[in-house]
DNA sequence: ATGAAAGCGCTAACAT
DNA sequence: ATGTTAGCGCTTTCAT
């Protein structure tokens, strides 16, 4: 049996408010002499304050609940999700906050989603790129559990915390064009993500403002992977795709896609240029270097934890923020050859 | 206020435990009739249980406790760590078990660690490449808190899960051997972590049955990071190394190092040889390839969060597992140059 | 200044 | 078959 208050009370002959207020340095004053009798019976007994049963009365965890897309497989072996979870955990280490990550969330089943964010274990939840349904985003408000979202929100009421997707975009689809580009494929994330859409949205826009055509053919859905960067590819290619510059809705799909060019005995950037997004590690080790888009993921899953501890605590809701994004040019990206034959 | 069963018990009009046994289908039987009023009470109120109120008295949270190592700064963007996390969510997942992730481990607060581990809100704990004092080690061997480890355990009570370090080593060992190698350097990991020691042990003892020197200025410590290996393999070619493999505790380290080896104009692998550890995916996207050992970390993992359960669960002690590792041969190891001149 | 006692929401032993 | 009640370990109100 663990050792608790009541037993340090009963080996000191005292109450065992007294022991609590003296444990907790108030709020009510306790002598500084019994305040020590106290600390050192603690220490003695190898007392440890049992933090479920104080929850249970203040209502508060100190935990936070992390919840990432339920789409995604492995979790820890995304590298935007490593990022966000990175940015996360630090600001809830400087908010001394502790971090209880759903990983177990089956798909849709929004019923014990809410179970598990609702049974009093977090004080209120972060979710990352959700994709949620009309019904489990209505649930939740009504439930009153504070939350953030990193990532575009399911719904008005929840501050969201995003990068600029479309001005991200038009930097890259600006830095193509300005090459000498004319033919574009997308290769673009899952419909149901809302920066998938965001992104492809983007694409077609600037399409459009250019007078650029954007056939249906060519922009094809995949995961945001390698492998579905790889495949997405190789049904542009089966597709007959005559695209100079690939776009992709992020970095793991354009390494992917580089590989199926490469393997297919065309050059990178010669024949064909390769775009990615988020600045993932990978897209900085692989030959060539792609050229991608920075967005401050770290620093804006820290803000949302940030904008969740506040909103926990009591303060008015924290306004939704979007975070600039970046160009980062790199060698994956070049002229296009008719451009060099036709001058 | 949140509903209770106690609103339920009220509005039916029948007693709490009655609530209680029909929502939980026991071990009291409850005639169905008044199990279906319940739990269509139960919907209608959208009562949904508290967790935290149950583990008081059931002493069981269903959630495991992971501690990475204290001195990784950035736990999810290391590819062991994620890896590894990888493994433990699957696991925990499958035993219907939530993860509290305790990213917020100074250093060497072994008070503060056994504070949060011990604090009730977890079944037992996970402890990933940890590097314990012997102090925390008998505390919380003390405390009787259930604990496994991923990679070798602090003490011998604790059950290990661990890849065959030395059987790893020995296989790049043996393979730039009789490729011809003769001059090794090893850019080891910090001397405070278990995997790092036997590593650099296996490489040694290698050299040893070979009887080939190894002077102490061919091995150099770094951080489990690409940088680390760079700055590693710098201050190899500070010292005049005239290694002709590399040979790295890491694949973080070795990608790093054969930056470092490039910038400085060698090539790899005609000039140099570089092999790496853990077969991470940067290893296999850099250019070239690099050699390495694969160990099945998502495996190790899993096995010791299964095993952690059964603990839990009142089973006897789980026995600790060595598993075995695998030589991948690519392209960042070759003939060494001499070996070509001097036939 | 400090003790006694009422819960937090739930399970389970004890009664009926 | 079902109701009553005693806690789990703690905080906090109410007495003293």
């Amino acid at each position: 049996m663990a050792v608790t208050i009541k037993d340090i009370a009963t080996k000191l002959n005292i109450s065992v408010s007294t022991v609590s207020y003296a444990l907790n340095g108030g709020p009510r004053p306790v002598p500084e002499a019994v305040r020590d009798r106290v600390l050192e019976a603690a220490r003695e007994l190898n007392y440890r304050p049992n933090r479920v049963a104080r929850s249970m009365i203040t209502g508060r965890s100190h935990t936070i609940g992390v919840v990432p897309p339920g789409i995604t497989h492995n979790v820890f072996l995304s590298p935007y999700l490593q990022h966000a979870l990175s940015g996360v955990a630090n600001a809830a280490n400087d908010l001394h906050q502790d971090l209880i990550i759903f990983t177990r969330f089956e798909a849709a089943d929004t019923e014990a989603m809410l179970g598990y964010l609702l049974d009093g274990r977090v004080d209120g939840a972060i979710f990352i790129a959700p994709s949620l349904s009309e019904d489990a985003t209505r649930q939740l408000a009504a439930s009153g559990l504070p939350c953030v979202c990193v990532s575009i929100a399911p719904h008005e009421g929840m501050p969201s915390f995003s990068p600029d997707n479309e001005g991200g975009m038009r930097l890259v689809m600006e830095h193509l064009f300005t090459l000498g580009h004319r033919r574009f494929a997308h290769i673009a994330g899952r419909p149901e993500m809302d920066d998938a859409i965001a992104r492809r949205g983007a694409f077609e826009a600037f399409l459009r403002s250019k007078g650029v055509p954007c056939p249906p053919e060519s922009i094809v859905n995949g995961e945001f992977t390698m492998e579905g960067g790889a495949l997405a590819m190789a049904e542009l290619l089966r597709r007959g795709s005559e695209a100079t510059a690939i776009v992709c809705a992020n970095d793991e799909m354009a390494v992917g896609a580089m590989h199926t060019v490469q393997a297919a005995g065309l050059r990178v950037p010669e024949d064909i240029s390769i775009t990615g997004f988020d600045m993932s590690p990978y897209s900085g080790i692989v030959q060539p270097p792609i050229t991608t888009v920075s967005q401050p993921v770290i620093e804006i899953a820290a803000a949302a934890t940030s904008a969740l501890v506040a909103l926990v605590q009591g303060q008015e809701t924290p306004a939704s923020r979007v975070f600039p994004t970046e160009l980062v040019v790199r060698a994956s990206t070049a002229r296009p050859q008719e451009d060099l034959l036709t001058p």
